[in-house]
DNA sequence: GCAAAAGTGTTAACCCTACACCCATGC
DNA sequence: GCATGGGTGTAGGGTTAACACTTTTGC
């Protein structure tokens, strides 16, 4: 077989093709819900193009790891965070979209519980964003972006996307407020509760086992978005807020869905 | 900006990297519905590597077209087909998939009407291939076509995607046996009728109008699998093969789909 | 006690499914 | 006539949406 390349040590330039050849990057869209607000993760660039700009962790696909692979890595150097799953969103292939030379990405999307984020050492310039309130995005991150959030949209109809990014515990009025931020809809209350608890997916964590709040590690979160204070929500805390009952605490249920999708049930919401 | 790539007219290897590019090329996956079969475009490579066996046409993509336009290209060079839409199927990045050089591929699928299959000139080895009767395939792209089959059978729950694999005239069974073969499933008749009838897309085609099918062209298929005969199945031979009540014509009303799609309102199989 | 938030129950409208029945055509 | 395939109607069960009512908590 004819050679197309060849590898020439020492010089300048040494990678060497008969034909011309593109840059191929993968960039990562993580999303989270803290603090009643979606938001996503970004990285201030610290070198040209866009530099001072924000942008999506990502950076160049090496010759021997797949996109996806590339993908977790770059966002494990950058950010320290290893989501359980990241999904392919797409391919952005705009002829001009780097200046530095034609470049191609594999976008990925992900997302991760909010006690998710700690660590992470060389990020100084990662922060989280609320998602109606980005900054201006280097290259073509923005319709990126744009592209994800639709994705989010629909495919939370049909996988129950909304764990991932709740914490182990939650109350199924914070489920339906991440739902409803996602959809951009209005749910009625008890509908919500009734059919979240019909598809058998959610389990309470009892009362005594609820309380035991103080031993349970918190993390503490450790990107915050600019004008950010750290607020430590325990059970206990949010009752001290505001009136009313304090909901009962609910745990996803992993192998009951893992279950219902090898038997073939489809999950809807 | 520093630069990270020369070229030097007249070598041999004249485009030269400082740091190692990968090749990029795009796939199509072409369906179409005919004879009561879904099938795929697939095309006999002439050369190495892989040389003899099938493979979905595509090739690699330049530098002055976006992945899409490349696909697309590559289609109407290979197949002298213009499909009215191809969709992003997924990027396909094994280290070792080809054994050339490191060669990443974003596949596309598309979905073309019987009729749409007319000339083409330097396509003599392109052919249908029932999806349960393809032969061995070059690359990965067995894969690929079990990701494309997988997708098609999703997304047709969402988008009248049926509609872009039957000519401009069909019948309502006719297109129950499509749903049926992609889902692999099977429907009441009468329920079915009902349910595609009230999603308000299809237009009945008046008797008179459907009688005169004869001034109707109908183009020959231009590429068939290997021991296929062509048959022009008119409304009068459809009539005479089997006794039964003739089935009524009907036409996808595009327009009224286009404005449901616009008012919000969520077209659902 | 009052307001606010969470949890439970009920009813009516809607949709989907499974049929029964009728129409048209070839032999 | 009879078998085959296409088109229309209808009754019953299940699901969902809308709302009333009760419970728990902070002030």
């Amino acid at each position: 077989m004819e050679k197309n390349c060849r590898y020439v040590a020492g010089a300048p330039f040494p990678y060497q093709y008969k034909y011309e050849h593109m840059a191929v990057t993968t960039d990562c869209i993580i999303f989270t819900y803290d603090e009643r607000t979606l938001k996503v993760l970004l990285i201030l660039r610290g070198g040209e193009p866009y530099k001072g700009c924000w942008a999506f962790p990502g950076g160049f696909l090496r010759m021997d790891e797949t996109a996806r692979e590339g993908a977790l890595r770059e966002l494990r150097e950058e950010t320290a965070l290893v989501p359980e799953a990241i999904r392919e969103l797409g391919v952005f292939s705009a002829v001009d979209r780097d200046p530095r030379e034609r470049v191609i990405t594999v976008a990925y999307y992900a997302l991760v519980k909010p006690s998710a984020v700690v660590g992470g050492d060389d990020a100084a310039d990662a922060a989280w964003f609320p998602v109606d309130h980005l900054p201006e995005l280097a290259f073509d991150h923005r319709q990126i972006f744009a592209a994800a959030m639709e994705r989010l949209r629909r495919d939370i109809h049909f996988e129950p996307l909304g764990f991932d990014l709740l914490d182990e515990r939650f109350t199924i009025p914070d489920l339906q407020r991440l739902y409803e931020i996602i959809l951009g809809t209005q749910f009625d209350r008890r509908n919500f509760q009734r059919k979240i608890l019909a598809s058998g997916i959610l389990e309470e964590i009892p009362m005594p086992e609820a309380l035991g709040e103080e031993e349970c590690e918190r993390s503490v979160p450790r990107f915050m978005s600019m004008d950010d204070v750290p607020v430590e929500k325990s059970r206990v805390e949010q009752a001290k807020k505001r009136p009313g009952r304090l909901a009962s605490l609910f745990r996803f249920k992993k192998e009951k869905y893992a279950e219902m999708k090898r038997e073939g049930d489809k999950y809807e919401f």
